[in-house]
RNA sequence: GUCUCGGUAGCUCAAUUGGAUAGAGUGUCGGCCUCCGGAGCCGAAGGUUGUGGGUUCGAAUCCCGCCCGGGACACCA
């Protein structure tokens, strides 16, 4: 019996939480005579744009006086003789064309807050609709080191698993890793002809990055050198054309012609000089040169080296198994810095067996055919098939995505699949969802959660200024670097000293890493953005810096007053909202759960950080204005305890769901 | 050439997916330290949202044309 009870009280007070939902219930009999699709109605309540405009807006009635042919302002006070809501807000308000503006009693928000004082959801109800998903995110290749382009996939999918999991539903965080594709047979290549035995029992994860650097490269110089003269006439016929089209006179057809050939001119030149460092990093060193010259046929060599571990070469598969753990190793080193988990990670040698029974399929059921001797799947508004099976017989990446789609499926009972993978890929997945929901996955959600590129201060691709691509481990370890002369520049500065050296090292790790997060994060992801480390360990503005620091600051309250925040739990609360400061932070708090929400709708973390960055703002008045240790009574005092500990777990579970750590001190 | 994503304050980015006078940060300028962490707070200036049309009560957002940029376009993943 008082299990039942208490059952029932925990879900109402849950469903009580959301205070917007409750407000859209109040609207919903007050518009039932007025229009047929109620819900979309109650949709177009949300929080006020602008605070000025009072905490929640109705934007309802201007399509619904279009629909009953009537004025705005009218339907709008209809709906307001009707509706029941004085005792959450004040008198509902119209402005504008038609807005109804609301703004809730102080009291009533008080009320909830204390409610949620020492929930560790901050009042934000589990889902009851839970769903099986799988985020499909970083996705290296192995034996290459991991680099920039790695970063984005590897942090939006990890916020994206934390936040699913934080709203209640079931999530597979899945690493499709890269461990078997050419790169194998350049490290074995490699491995047989370049390898340096003492280096390799030092350290064997940067001895196959060596090599596989190294077979690269002389791979790339005899193709750039082969490649070079036609590139070089590709140049001269494009400045010639470009001269010849410039000589006629210019009207709106030739005009375009310039641009098009300034265009192709442009790229030439970029491929040409492309081709020449190439050359020039192998000539510039003479034993590299002499390297290049033993090995004419690399890239062929090691192209049949994949092939032959492909088709079950005894030896080739040892080295494979032999690699695959130092591999794999080296891949942990940087997720356990990173503080990332992944609960599978099946990576494309897993599906290897399952190909060619996924083509043997496509094939019976008439989705596939030969075509010029590759395997396709022609699909309807794509001028490219998806081809399943190369000409000579190996499979590409496209099937064993489908081989991994139907494993989801069938064995990890998958409702949604999130494939958290850079934009240009787009076409790649357009055609394999459409080919998977013909193959049998209808009922599956599959969906491409993309996002733009990394970009330097100069609007190009992040290199280094030698023009190579950026390893993630430097940059990781650029920013704790830089994270650290600030902490030291701050503790040096204080009369006496808070941290010792090993504290400082910890807290620097916390900060560069949730700085590098966070710059990620706060972008909207399908944009590029400017990677900046000034920028994002600035410790003024939007950045993960700020917001540690005004937890460290509220942390800073307590240990000042000698309170622990432990100790403030299972005593009653009363919040008290005396001050336009404490209802504005109050306000803030209460909106978590809409910002959680808003993030799982479409995918898009930014929505947190957004949300983190008001709270912190919304916090600092509060914290400059308020005063908790010379609070006129001693229930005020404790009202604001309550709030700074409840503002802390708000930081501190916001940051959390972004994959980024706090520290008391700074 | 086709498809696709973009162009918003000097700079870096938002804009709850069609809602009010387009907002933040940074930078610039001007105010706040007998008072819980000044890594802070308050304020000011800064815009023809690339451009020309259209759709409607209402457009940065949707449609069409043009200009500029990124990316992808049969056997790499």
């Amino acid at each position: 019996m008082s299990r039942k009870i208490r059952l029932f009280e925990f879900r109402s007070w849950r469903a009580f939480m959301n205070l917007l939902t409750q407000i859209k219930q109040r609207f919903a009999p007050a518009l039932a005579g007025l229009a047929s699709d109620v819900p979309a109605l109650l949709d177009m309540i949300r929080p006020a744009q602008d605070a000025k405009f009072g905490d929640f807006q109705a934007n309802f009635a201007m399509p619904l006086a279009k629909q009953l042919g009537r004025s705005p302002r009218d339907v709008a006070a209809e709906v307001l003789t009707k509706l029941q809501i004085d005792d959450l807000c004040e008198s509902p308000e119209i402005a504008g064309p038609g807005f109804i503006n609301l703004r809730l009693r102080t009291d009533v928000l008080a009320e909830r807050l204390s409610r949620i004082a020492f929930d560790d959801r901050l009042g934000v109800p589990a889902t009851e609709a839970p769903r099986n998903v799988v985020v499909d995110f970083s996705s290296p290749n192995v034996a290459k080191p991991m680099h920039v382009g790695h970063l984005r996939s590897t942090v939006i999918g990890d916020s994206i698993v934390k936040t699913l999991r934080f709203a209640g539903h079931r999530v597979t965080s899945d690493n499709h890793i890269g461990d078997w594709g050419t790169q194998f047979g350049m490290i074995i290549y490699g491995y047989r002809h370049f390898r340096d035995e003492s280096s390799w029992r030092a350290s064997a994860v940067g001895e196959l990055a060596r090599l596989y650097k190294l077979v690269n490269q002389l791979s790339d110089y005899h193709a750039a050198k082969a490649l070079l003269p036609a590139l070089e006439k590709n140049l001269l016929e494009s400045r010639q054309k470009l001269h010849e089209i410039q000589q006629q006179p210019q009207d709106d057809r030739t005009k375009k012609l310039v641009s098009g050939m300034k265009k192709a001119l442009a790229a030439a030149e970029v491929e040409l000089q492309s081709a020449q460092d190439k050359l020039a990093k192998v000539e510039g060193s003479p034993a590299l040169l002499a390297a290049a010259a033993a090995h004419p046929e690399i890239a062929r060599r090691a192209r049949e080296e994949t092939a032959k571990l492909h088709a079950g070469d005894p030896e080739n598969t040892a080295l494979w198994t032999q690699f695959m753990p130092v591999c794999l190793a080296a891949l942990q080193q940087i997720y356990s810095r990173l503080n990332i988990h992944f609960d599978l990670t099946l990576g494309e040698s897993h599906f290897n067996p399952l190909l060619a029974g996924v083509v043997d399929s496509l094939q019976q059921q008439g989705l596939a055919t030969v075509s010029e001797g590759a395997m396709c799947v022609f699909l309807e508004g794509n001028a490219a098939p998806f081809i399943v099976r190369k000409t000579d017989g190996a499979y590409t990446y496209a099937t064993t995505d489908l081989a991994t789609i139907q494993y989801r499926r069938d064995t990890l009972q998958a409702d949604e699949v999130l494939y958290v993978v850079d934009s240009r890929q787009s076409e790649h997945f357009q055609q394999l969802f459409a080919t998977a929901r013909r193959w049998g996955c209808e009922q599956m959600s599959l969906r491409h959660v993309s996002f733009g590129t990394v970009m330097g201060s100069d609007g190009r691709p992040y290199k280094t200024r030698a023009g190579d691509t950026v390893g993630l481990e430097s940059l990781l370890d650029e920013a704790i670097l830089r994270a650290r002369r600030i902490v030291d520049e701050n503790d040096d500065r204080r009369e006496q000293p808070l941290l010792t050296a090993e504290e400082r090292s910890r807290v620097a790790e916390i900060v560069g890493l949730g700085a590098v997060k966070y710059a990620d994060l706060h972008h909207s992801r399908d944009s590029d953005y400017v990677f900046d480390y000034d920028k994002m360990l600035a410790t003024t503005g939007d950045t993960a810096t700020y917001m540690q620091y005004a937890y460290a600051r509220v942390c800073g309250i307590f240990r000042r007053m000698q309170i622990s925040r432990q100790s403030l739990q299972g005593q009653p609360v009363a919040i008290e909202l005396a001050t336009p400061e404490e209802r504005r932070l109050a306000l803030q708090l209460l909106m978590f759960g809409y910002a959680v929400d808003s993030v799982l709708s479409d995918y898009r973390p930014h929505l947190l950080t957004q949300w983190l960055f008001e709270t912190a703002n919304a916090f600092s008045p509060f914290f400059d204005r308020c005063s908790v240790q010379n609070a006129e009574t001693e229930s005020l005092q404790r009202s604001r305890l309550v709030l700074c500990d409840l503002m802390a777990r708000a930081i501190r579970t916001g940051l959390g769901l972004l994959g980024i750590d706090v520290a008391e001190v700074l």
